[in-house]
DNA sequence: AAGAAGGCACCAT
DNA sequence: CATGGTGCCTTCT
């Protein structure tokens, strides 16, 4: 099982490589206004990934703990949680997401209200 | 609402 | 280096 090789997380914040369009993915992560959320799909184009939605996935999850980014405000499409409900990660993400004043009912967000970029 | 198919880099063989 | 299975997804039946 993978799953096991976590970045260093050392000075700045993830990055185990330098790469360019991981670069930009970061950057774009960073982008997400506090309050908002974005989809994998949409992430992933703003980045200059095309279709990679699952790609901006597995990405994501390999953020350190502590990062400073907002990997929180990625939800899928359908403005829904695609973290398992009862993983740490996944109620950290609810957490965050609800002191930032997003509104959840049901794991779900309205994309018309919070979805971003408009 | 639920299932199938598409799409793309990752990782283990 | 080629190959096949996989995922914190999307979109189209």
């Amino acid at each position: 099982m993978p799953e096991s090789r976590l970045l260093p997380a050392s000075q700045s914040d993830c990055r185990t490589v330098s790469d360019p369009v991981k670069e930009a993915f970061w950057a774009a992560l960073a982008s997400i206004p506090h309050g908002r959320v974005c989809s994998y799909g949409t992430l992933a184009r703003l980045a200059g990934l095309g279709r990679g939605a699952r790609l901006a996935g597995r990405w994501l999850g390999q953020l350190p703990e502590g990062s400073s980014l907002p990997w929180h405000r990625v939800v899928n499409s359908q403005g829904r949680l695609s973290l398992p409900a009862d993983s740490p990660a996944g109620q950290e993400q609810f957490a965050r997401l609800t002191e930032e004043g997003v509104s959840i009912r049901n794991r779900r967000i309205d994309m018309k209200r919070y979805g971003w970029p408009d």
